[in-house]
DNA sequence: AACTAGAGCGAAAACGGTTTCGTGTTGATA
DNA sequence: TATCAACACGAAACCGTTTTCGCTCTAGTT
């Protein structure tokens, strides 16, 4: 077990000192091209790597980005990781990632353990129960000892940052009216309450398509579900009382759901009812029949996100400037409905 | 902005030493009651925090532990992250993950890395072209510079090291018993070269149930795909080609895209053909039917992980013995199947 | 009155780097 | 020969902690 070499090993080797060991390697102008030869020979020789955390104490900077997020174990969420970390690599940054997993002492709990040195800025996502509860407390408490965070999808008003969003509103908006365009008249919305931004926006763009229309909106077809969580009874009765002709759902889950519960009743999807669900997901390519959806970009905004934030870190200036940016859903057309 | 308040800041405002206010804040004997409390009060008023990097490079230990993995938007994959997650938090210790894409260099990379110090162990899962390659080298000089790594699911028996794994070759053995006992006589295997230890492992159980019954091992019912990304048309060619009346296959994938195949084909699942899949996700759980899978257990495979790696970490002594454990997959029964 | 023990605190080294500034040596110049 | 710049390098401060060791009091003992 040969433990890691420092300058001060090559300083004692060489019999040189440590200042002249750290600029060699640096190919100082200082250090003569002998010494130097023999400096950089030796460290490449022994396998010698400056130690992160040495570097980080001195200019801190830590090179590594917490990313918090409700959950893991969820498509979208998965892939803005994956463009945050690819990203985030490729400019020379690690990625830590904590869980809140929807609560909102753990989102508390975990950037006050990164926020004391570990990282150098937060891109996260509020957990529900942050967004139900309105309490921005520790993200004002981060932003003020002047770490950036860049927070996406699930966004408040209330804290002064970079944000980066879809916007959901014209999603619904576009699936509503795709609906509407193909001649249905029923046109039911599963989504969560509304204290989850994301829920809102796209209830808000379902409304506005309905009002612009002949159809208008009937309060009866919106179900709210309490959470993400699938509540099969619910879906079920709902579906059964209120025979839409078309769906529309906030995420894939209750879409492939529901559209199995029409199926068992004999409906013809997309003839009898159509669907549409939110997050490009496995579930939704590989439904029978395969699912359309609005697709959020995740990958892409996890980028975006990554880099807006590194920008800020990596920014001398102290302006205070933030942007959102919002990102346009698509819509992916699959067999969930006509075309 | 308020900077983050230091020892020395404390130390100069209360007119002490820097080290009588580590003391303080230690509660140290060494310290008058009358010292403390006026430090602990004011480290309280001022939100004291310690410097994570400063105490890192003090003792050594950085409470990070580094995951790398191939790819992150695999459910399985994401549900060990989270086992990881859980555990490693409930210890104190952060997640850094890192993705290799399936590949080598970006394996290499990303450890070489974290093996500066950000990190104080690795749990890790081999990307395929490690696996192929047979190179782990990087893996062995990371081992002997005395960083601990565990390994999971992908794994190699030429590094030595602790490793969790589940019993894949009796996962498969199991499902492929349970297509025997109930009938089946054309049991058909969809799986990916042999160079991926579990694809090996799984194979070997499929062979090994087919061998102890009459049925016997035919070589042309085994579809072995070059890599798990899907391929619509060699699946199709096989599946049309062979007509088997059950199909085991190494993932989700593989398995629901195949029984769209058939019903396609006017077919009915379980009656004429059944399916038994691997990694018990969304898609098997939400497909229609839906897909009875070989339950990989990912959490609890990430929580093994994280425990034996940070056991490990704390561990003074340098007993240089390593352990393997191996989890018992569960057979998942849902209506792809016969029940 | 002299000595001692212990309480309470501070100085300094250490972790592993970076960087500023100072210093000794050399050769060229006046 | 005295002066000086340039070159090559080292000393030391610094980042924010922890921890060992030593110092200075004070109070108690004889």
């Amino acid at each position: 077990m040969k433990s890691k070499i420092t300058l001060k090993d090559i300083a004692r080797e060489l019999e040189v000192s440590i200042s002249t060991v750290s600029k060699a390697l640096k190919n100082s102008e200082e250090i003569s091209r002998d010494t130097k030869e023999k400096v950089q020979a030796f460290a490449k020789l022994y396998n010698y790597k400056p130690n992160n955390i040495a570097i980080s104490l001195k200019n801190k900077r830590t090179k590594n980005i917490g990313v918090v997020i409700p959950d893991i174990v969820h498509h979208f969420f998965t892939t803005v990781i994956r463009g945050i970390e690819k990203y985030a690599n490729a400019r020379g940054y690690n990625v830590i990632v904590c869980l809140s997993e929807e609560s909102f002492d753990k989102e508390v709990i975990n950037m006050e353990m990164l926020a004391n040195g570990s990282i150098d800025g937060f891109i996260m996502s509020l957990s529900s129960e942050t967004q139900a509860k309105g309490d921005y407390n520790h993200l004002k408490e981060v932003t003020d000892q002047g770490i950036p965070v860049v927070l996406f999808d699930r966004i408040t008003n209330e804290v002064e940052c970079d944000k980066v969003i879809i916007d959901d509103e014209l999603g619904a908006y576009r699936a509503t009216q795709k609906f509407i365009d193909q001649g249905k008249s029923k046109i039911a919305l599963i989504t969560t309450d509304d204290y989850l931004s994301v829920s809102k926006a796209r209830t808000k763009g379902y409304r506005k398509a309905l009002q612009e229309s002949n159809l208008g909106v009937d309060e009866s077809l919106i179900l709210k579900l309490p959470s993400m969580e699938m509540d099969e009874g619910a879906i079920k009765t709902f579906l059964n009382e209120k025979n839409p002709d078309a769906v529309l759902c906030v995420n894939e889950i209750f879409a492939v759901y529901s559209m199995r519960l029409v199926q068992e009743k004999g409906l013809k999807i997309p003839e009898d009812i159509s669907f549409i669900g939110f997050t490009d997901g496995v579930l939704s390519k590989y439904a029978n029949p395969s699912l359309s959806v609005v697709a959020q970009h995740g990958e892409k905004m996890g980028e975006v996100s990554a880099e807006m934030l590194i920008d800020k870190v990596e920014s001398e200036a102290e302006e205070e400037s933030y942007q959102t940016k919002v990102l346009e859903p698509t819509l992916v057309i699959r067999d969930s409905i006509a075309h």
